[in-house]
DNA sequence: TGCGTCAAGGCGTAGA
DNA sequence: TCTACGCCTTGACGCA
């Protein structure tokens, strides 16, 4: 993903979604519980720095019923009919934030991970998710390039077709023929602004 | 309506 | 046992 693609105008993400979920019993559907005493003591300590970083984002009401799968829980929804997954849509600020701690660093401890959810309004939760799936997806980049790279200088050997077959990395490529921003590497752990 | 994107789900693993 | 991680996969959403 670019950050080009990251920095949409307005997203349809509600924060008090968010907030309503930490209030209720589960968020992710796992692993939640603990973390409830910490995300009411970010809520209170974070809104100040979080006016700051959201005053057009902060309350966004109504356009996506997104992310409360525990509020439709608690509303009587049963185990038998299955929920509809929400996805949250961070905001271009949130997108831009967790970027540049990113690009600071690629792992978090917890208080890092707590101080940043907070400062975002984000649970701790969706940060480590976040930055899960930012390394990953990464990884996958830098995985791709390599492989292109070997791929240009066994065509220009004429060993292409034994490096198809031989390497492993040729169904993952497969996989994500699909996916444009994989080729669109621009070197181990670089940038992510692009 | 198909496709790309991406947050979240799921599962296996490792460390404390 | 708990937690966080990697590695995919799933499903919602926006767009052409």
């Amino acid at each position: 993903m670019e950050m080009s693609d990251t920095v949409k105008p307005v997203t349809s993400f509600l924060i008090d979604d968010i907030l309503s979920v930490k209030d209720g019993t589960v968020f992710n559907g796992k692993r939640c519980s603990q973390k409830m005493e910490r995300c009411s003591q970010w809520k209170e300590g974070s809104e100040k720095l979080s006016e700051q970083l959201f005053p057009p984002f902060g309350v966004q009401t109504g356009s996506l019923n997104t992310s409360c799968p525990s509020t439709s829980e608690s509303s009587g929804f049963s185990s038998s009919a299955k929920q509809k997954r929400s996805r949250a849509a961070f905001t271009h600020l949130q997108v831009l934030e967790l970027e540049k701690k990113f690009n600071q660093q690629k792992y978090l401890s917890a208080p890092e991970r707590a101080h940043l959810a907070g400062t975002l309004r984000l649970t701790e939760t969706q940060v480590k998710i976040w930055f899960q799936n930012r390394r990953y997806k990464t990884k996958r980049k830098q995985q791709t390039s390599e492989f292109c790279q070997d791929m240009y200088k066994a065509e220009g050997l004429g060993l292409r077709d034994e490096l198809v077959q031989s390497s492993l990395i040729t169904s993952f490529c497969k996989a994500y023929e699909c996916r444009p921003y994989m080729w669109d590497y621009r070197g181990p752990w670089g940038p992510t602004l692009w």
